[in-house]
RNA sequence: GGCCCAUUCGUCUAUCGGUUAGGACGCAAGAUUUUCAUUCUUGAAAGAGGGGUUCGAUUCCCCUAUGGGCUACCA
């Protein structure tokens, strides 16, 4: 076969927030697609007209742009194989339907859903398929006239998948290798619906893939099962030489418990399972996204590549770039891969660590605005240097430096037994002093005037130090203390100690 | 119930017949530190069970068990 360019599609149905796992579905298409030079598209399978939610597509499209991931082609991009929006191939559907009921390889099906539901109550196991098609009221047990008359009348018909039953039915899969299924377990699943004249997904799916020149079909495993049916659909159309090649992905699952990661998991466990926020337009339900959470975005992505994927070579930080070059569908699981929310929250603090001062303070600038509080631009950067490694989110950043913005207003009870002695107040106003006097008042130079007077007084340096600390802190906690001497500078510093000596004696 | 997929430390995973079964998260201990963190070092921790095949199985095959998915006029 000719070699063709690589095409991939992620598409999802627009019903509600993009779940994290359809993410890294997208993601695994994404850096297959540009580590093979190939084109990754976004279409929106909205055949289900009963379950549209609004807003969700445009959830989809900003979760990506958030996330950096970007579509070559597809809805919101344009491109030469569109409409990408399946309500709006609507038109090109019948026409494949029309072939295969031609064909013979399918049929029309009269069944009212209650009939069907009624014949599933009494029968155990009931399913439409070559062993009860004969049983049910469709176009190969009734006239043909009957037929005629009952498609022209608008009668609520369904068209039927024809499957002939015992033929075991071969599915190459790229990573789980060749998976057999004997087509007599198939049922004679639905591919058009009269009612809203749309197809159901296999039909449409199988189609679009066709037309969109897709090359492989990288999706969650739960579409395993269809896969073989899938495979009929290509072989009745007789495109079985265009037909894409499989990779069915593992689940994401629960952190804990059982069965696959869902949408209630997050706020019972506490993490989010959406890239971004959500408020359900229906039930008014709200969800929380790693957005808002504070996650870096570059954090998400090369955690959520790994749950599922390695290089083979033990990397665990990884850029995009590196990534794509490293990406292989050879190293994906096979297994399910429990969600987990802890080794997340460490790639976001590695990220964050990693992150230039300049831009975390950016990031920063909206936390502080929240408290009230605002600050020039290069004196929260340095801030955040002094600070950053202390966190896991860019919001904590706050609780570990807001002394930076505010003195203190008051002192942590339990640092203030253990930290302030009896002589405090007497050493602390020495070494007002002794700051007073101090030029220049960087870190280095004030750290050295201060060691040598605390020696030559023969002062404990632990006890002048924690002092200090609470002091300037209210606490007992944050950077080296000569850091933040010369950040708030030598007047605020020398306030917080009188005060400090003032409000503790 | 039927069908399909899977099974290595608590978790994510490496190993593609011969290894003291490696790494990471988390956990524990220690070191560093004027505080709290960070960081560093060390440690505990795994091949589901049973049969084969083989000189040799975590690795290949079968069975059992367990987990997961699918079983709609949803995707």
């Amino acid at each position: 076969m000719a070699q063709r360019k690589v095409r991939v599609r992620f598409a999802p149905s627009p019903t509600g927030a993009l779940h994290i796992g359809g993410v890294r579905t997208a993601l695994y298409n994404y850096l297959f697609a540009k580590q093979r030079g190939g084109d990754f598209l976004l279409r929106i399978e909205d055949t289900d007209s009963q379950r549209f939610v609004p807003g969700a597509e445009e959830y989809i499209t900003e979760s990506f742009r958030w996330l950096g991931i970007a579509f070559d082609e597809g809805v919101g991009v344009g491109g030469d194989y569109g409409p990408y929006r399946q309500s709006e191939r609507k038109c090109i559907y019948r026409e494949y339907v029309d072939r295969l009921l031609n064909a013979g390889l399918a049929y029309y099906a009269f069944d009212t859903p209650e009939e069907l539901e009624d014949k599933r109550k009494e029968t155990a196991n009931f399913q439409y398929d070559a062993s009860t098609r004969m049983q049910m009221r469709n176009s190969l047990t009734l006239p043909a006239e009957e037929t005629k008359r009952l498609t022209a009348n608008g009668e609520k018909y369904v068209v039927r998948i024809k499957i002939e039953p015992g033929e075991a039915i071969h599915v190459q899969d790229l990573i789980r290798g060749e998976v057999v299924i004997n087509s007599s377990v198939l049922d004679d699943k639905v591919l058009f619906k009269a009612a809203d004249q749309l197809p159901t997904y296999h039909l449409a799916n199988i189609v679009d893939d066709h037309l969109m020149e897709i090359t492989h079909v990288i999706r969650g495993e739960e579409w395993l099962p269809s896969a073989p049916l899938h495979v009929l659909l290509y072989r009745y159309f007789g495109w079985t030489d265009a037909m894409p090649q499989f990779a069915h992905l593992p689940l994401l699952l629960k952190p804990e418990g059982s069965g696959k990661l869902s949408k209630r998991d997050g706020d019972r466990l506490g993490f989010p399972v959406f890239p971004l926020e959500w408020k359900d337009p229906n039930t008014g339900e709200q969800s929380s996204g790693y957005r808002e959470s504070g996650y870096l975005p570059e954090a998400v992505v090369n955690f959520l590549a790994l749950s599922g994927w390695n290089p083979g070579d033990g990397r665990e930080m990884m850029s995009t770039g590196e990534m794509i070059q490293l990406f292989n569908l050879e190293h994906c699981s096979k297994s399910g891969a429990r969600f987990d929310y802890e080794k997340g929250k460490w790639f976001n603090h590695q990220y964050l660590v990693k992150k230039d001062n300049k831009e975390l303070a950016l990031l920063f600038l909206p936390v502080l605005e929240e408290h009230q509080t605002e600050a020039a631009l290069d004196y929260v950067e340095k801030v955040v240097g002094l600070v950053k490694e202390r966190v896991t989110f860019v919001k904590e950043l706050w609780e570990q430096s807001s002394f930076f913005f505010i003195a203190p207003t008051g002192y942590d009870e339990k640092a203030v037994k253990k930290r302030w002695k009896g002589d405090s107040a007497a050493q602390l106003t020495e070494l007002a002093e002794v700051l007073r006097a101090q030029v220049p008042f960087d870190a280095h130079s004030t750290e050295e005037t201060v060691k040598a007077w605390i020696e030559s007084k023969g002062y404990h340096l632990g006890n002048i130090m924690n002092a200090a600390r609470l002091a300037l802190v209210g606490e007992s906690k944050g950077p080296h203390i000569f850091d933040i001497t010369e950040t708030i500078g030598k007047e605020e510093t020398i306030k917080r100690i009188q005060q400090a000596i003032t409000k503790l004696s």
